[in-house]
DNA sequence: CGATTCCTTGAGACAGCTCAATTTCGGTGG
DNA sequence: CCACCGAAATTGAGCTGTCTCAAGGAATCG
């Protein structure tokens, strides 16, 4: 009764063909929908706490949420960036050993843990698609740890608004021409944990882009890319594979 | 005819019971059995460039590799550090966006692609364990971002030899007290493209280390611990969860 | 025993951090 | 619609950890 556009079944789902049950037939559809719920979460909300116990494991329907570590002293460094279709928990772990959050508001549809787990064993379809998206997170790791480890600051920024493009064009429509619309639903400091920086740079070298007529802004968390080969230009990547035409 | 030692049956394996194969039931590994070949490389060789396509998967049986990636400027950042019964490749994918390197004499595995594949698609068990290596390996990818985005240059070096420790304790006996000895495969230049740094400053960290009689060296390649718990109070990590008894 | 490769150590430069004001934005209530 | 408030973002000035450039030293191998 919460909210009747989320309760719909799998098959109006918007993430039916990209989450981990993309592959499913009817029948382990079918299944699935027989442990599913959905959980609601506002901008800001943990989900889980680092050695939380979960009792579920998800996909993202809607919003973006965050997978985070913290050193004794506070320092955080931001693991994974959750968006829509992408899946949250590993099955045969009880716990989560990042703290999750929501960083926008967030909906999940989550699958009660151990009946997931017998899906898994039993349904070829679901278990196929986990290893394939944990395979592309696993390749987004590695690039994320180039970025972390040899990459400035502007080549940092100018990555991350890059893969947020990219994302947002993989799941509408992709657009090599013309300028192109980035909503970031991160704040600063998020991108600083993203990136490894501190919210100053983070700062300072949007602006320094800005001024070099790179990107433009439009409030705080909407950036324009005029041309985004302009901006992949500065990533300091090699340009070899990729979506050029 | 080349290494009678390396082309011995799946039985005598010693990675049997880690690798890809490990909870194969004898008919399975029957099959693996029929499609797999040995391969040596020479430390420094490469085992495949970035961009080339490769014929088949392996496993790590003896050596140590490195995948790493490279910017336009020649910058590198080592992504991932193979040891014995680890798993190179992709299935369903037929060229390496890595490059792959022996760091020291290394022995493979090698299933062709094709078979391998086939494999995957009608037993489970294989399926199963590659789902979790890769799921460890994006454990590691994560702590690693951790390291490069938020770590002091010591800090760095400190998370680098107990990694290492912890991953030859796994393989061997497992000791919490007493001298723990490191065999680094490792060159100060791969340390240092690993952890984000340069080997100028790899180098005086780890004389700084020496120093601090938190490690003591026997030539290069080789650091002993005196007391592990020492060693891990230096990486900044939370000591919440771990191996401390 | 020379040659090569790897490692160590030093001195100065600089990118990004820290600390500290301001300014801008987005929402909220009058 | 406007005025106000708090959170988020910007900008400045000085500091520091790591990099860069450079010179030697130690191990390994033919």
């Amino acid at each position: 009764m919460s909210q009747t556009a989320a309760e719909s079944e799998c098959g109006d789902c918007p993430i039916r063909h990209r989450a981990v049950c993309a592959r499913c037939e009817p029948v382990e559809l079918e299944r699935l929908e027989q442990i599913k719920y959905y959980r609601n979460y506002e901008a800001g909300q943990t989900i889980a706490w680092a050695g939380d116990e979960m009792g579920f494991v998800a996909s993202v329907i809607r919003g973006v949420a965050t997978l985070s570590q913290t050193l004794q002293d506070g320092r955080t460094q931001m693991v994974g960036l959750l968006l829509s279709s992408d899946f949250i928990g590993r099955p045969g772990r009880m716990t989560s050993p990042y703290d999750v959050t929501a960083i926008s508001d967030v909906t999940l549809c989550c699958f009660r843990r151990k009946p997931f787990e017998q899906l898994l064993a039993t349904t070829p379809h679901v278990a196929e698609r986990l290893l394939d998206m944990s395979l592309d997170e696993l390749d987004a790791a590695r690039e994320w740890m180039l970025i972390l480890g040899r990459k400035t600051a502007r080549e940092k920024i100018a990555s991350l608004l890059t893969i947020i493009a990219r994302r947002e064009a993989t799941t509408g429509l992709m657009r090599i021409k013309g300028p192109i619309v980035i909503d970031l639903a991160l704040t600063r400091e998020a991108m600083a944990d993203y990136l490894g920086l501190t919210l100053e740079t983070v700062s300072r070298q949007i602006s320094a882009l800005k001024n070099d007529g790179i990107i433009q802004l439009d409030g705080k968390r909407r950036v324009i890319v005029p041309d985004i080969r302009r901006l992949m230009l500065e990533t300091g990547d090699d340009m070899d594979g990729g979506l050029i035409s």
